[in-house]
RNA sequence: UCCCCAAUAGCUCAGUUGGUUAGAGCGGCUGACUGUUAAUCAGUAGGUCCCUGGUUCAAGUCCAGGUUGGGGAGCCA
């Protein structure tokens, strides 16, 4: 039996004259009167190996019903390809078709597929260049993010999904339950009674592991959660999912510098980890945001190519302004004297827009920006008080494209000062009574953040559509697969 | 949820002012071809023009409602 060898290292192979076995499914098949070629990818790579069957060796009609999507296994001799577009490739044996694809069927074809139409196939697109490329570097990234905290001597916690309570504040929740939803038992007043769930209390999935890490935190110094994320909300734009993946890292004796600190440190660990281990998927990744780009107008053109990016965010410091001096710069800025911002800047303490963090970010630094200090009015009630009394240390990373990459803040340890912004805040402090006693016992200065990690991913891979770096999006109206 | 745009062959698209039998490229199939690179060449099949209703002698084309998709905004990561 001649064992199975992956594509990633048969074209590596210098051995020529073996006899190797390679399984993988086939991207195209091309033939004239003596010889046919197969295209074969297993997922390894994105490069396709190159099987070159000699028809005097193996009878043509073995081949006559294989098409792109077909599955082959195919033992054959390791070659020196003479032709031009690879450096190995492999002489045919023997051909065994593991599962065909009828090509009435089989919608994948050897050309452009647009990425919409690749969104309504999503259990077929990993055979795809693009997808299995996005595969690559997700799994990169996910092991990246691991090596940098593991690295660091963070502990990776498991904080619940389903959580029982919902006052995370991070939006609406999907509720967890097993109450018949036609004929669910009621209180007197007609609500439903929960006391007869299953944990004997309303639950939901959770919107965000940070109030269970800072517990953590509060014991083993540094943590991070790596988990998935639901939000209930309508939001139908190319960086919202209903479900998706965040990281959550929690330090205690972390002040907010600390925290800017670890956040950037990080970013350029993983952008840095891409760069070094995923160099044929980037390049190819670059390669389609290039012709992708040539059908935009030249305005609206990306200044830099996706790898020339990653690069330029490696190697320059992030920007640290203050949401005040945020403002200041908004409000001098030309777009808003000639008032092209849907939203002008008149005063402090509005919340900045989508277009104002994308001005700072593409036009005026040029580089990512990390805003601080915003008003206590449009931030959580977790957030450490400045000694202004208006201000909290907050801070957001933002990158170009895709905007807020990061949230976070300084938490406040102060247990009055806690349970008065709760209080003024309408948050319910009841169900909060264990978040509190951490400031009750023991209490610490302490801060964290959450990275959404498909941003990440879009802005690894210069995709423009978060649907296309998970999966199996879970959006409004979506959850087939 | 709000604003804008789109839906025509398996895919990507064209379709004039409303006018006869709706087209192209790619893919499929058949054949040709001395090693190709999304091969090439010839031939061929392939359509509920998103759905429902309306206007009209006549609707792929105009109007209304709906569905789905895309872009932008909000919520945020």
């Amino acid at each position: 039996m001649i064992k199975r060898i992956k594509i990633v290292n048969l074209l590596k192979s210098k051995d020529y004259g073996k006899v190797v076995n390679v399984k993988g499914w086939v991207r195209t098949k091309r033939g004239s009167k003596n010889v046919s070629f197969i295209a074969l990818n297993d997922g390894s790579t994105i490069n396709n190996l190159q099987v070159v069957v000699d028809h005097s060796v193996l009878m043509e009609e073995i081949l006559q019903p294989v098409n792109t999507g077909a599955a082959l296994s195919i033992t054959g001799e390791i070659i020196q390809s003479p032709g031009s577009g690879q450096s190995v490739e492999v002489n045919a044996k023997n051909i065994e078709i593991l599962g065909l694809a009828d090509p009435d069927e089989y919608p994948l074809q050897p050309k452009k597929h647009s990425l919409e139409f690749l969104r309504e196939i999503a259990h077929l697109r990993f055979r795809t260049n693009t997808f299995g490329a996005i595969a690559r570097l997700r799994h990169a990234l996910i092991f990246a993010t691991h090596k940098f905290f593991n690295d660091k001597g963070f502990y990776n916690i498991h904080s619940p999904i389903i959580t029982g309570s919902d006052a995370e504040g991070a939006g609406q929740m999907f509720r967890v339950t097993i109450l018949d939803p036609k004929n669910p038992p009621l209180n007197d007043d007609g609500s439903v009674n929960f006391h007869e769930d299953f944990f004997g209390k309303a639950t939901n999935l959770t919107v965000s592991g940070q109030l269970e890490a800072e517990l953590a935190a509060m014991g083993l110094s540094e943590v991070y959660t790596f988990g998935p994320t639901f939000r209930a909300e309508n939001s139908n734009t190319s960086r919202h999912l209903a479900e998706f993946w965040m990281i959550e890292p929690e330090m205690a004796f972390y002040d907010i510098n600390d925290n800017m600190d670890l956040a950037e440190e990080m970013l350029k660990f993983i952008i840095k980890y891409a760069l070094d281990n995923c160099s044929d998927d980037l390049a190819f990744l670059n390669k389609r945001l290039l012709e992708e780009e040539r059908s935009k107008k030249p305005e609206e053109r990306s200044p830099m190519e996706l790898i020339e990016k990653l690069r330029f965010v490696l190697e320059n410091k992030f920007e640290r302004i203050t949401y005040t001096q945020a403002i200041d710069i908004l409000k001098d800025s030309n777009p808003n004297k000639k008032k092209k911002f849907q939203y002008v800047i008149d005063k402090w303490g509005i919340d900045l827009q989508s277009e104002h963090e994308r001005y700072l970010v593409e036009k005026h630094f040029k580089k990512p920006v990390i805003v601080t200090d915003y008003p206590k009015e449009i931030k959580a009630f977790y957030m450490k008080m400045n000694d202004d009394g208006k201000t909290v240390r907050a801070m957001d990373v933002l990158f170009p494209q895709i905007g807020e990459i990061i949230g976070g803040s300084q938490r406040e340890e102060i247990y009055d000062s806690l349970l008065k912004r709760m209080r003024e805040m309408n948050v319910p402090e009841k169900e909060l009574w264990w978040y509190l006693e951490t400031r009750k016992f023991g209490t610490v200065p302490h801060s964290g953040f959450g990275l959404g990690f498909e941003r990440m991913v879009q802005f690894i891979t210069g995709m423009g559509n978060i649907r296309d770096v998970i999966p199996f999006p879970r959006t409004p109206l979506n959850a087939e697969f």
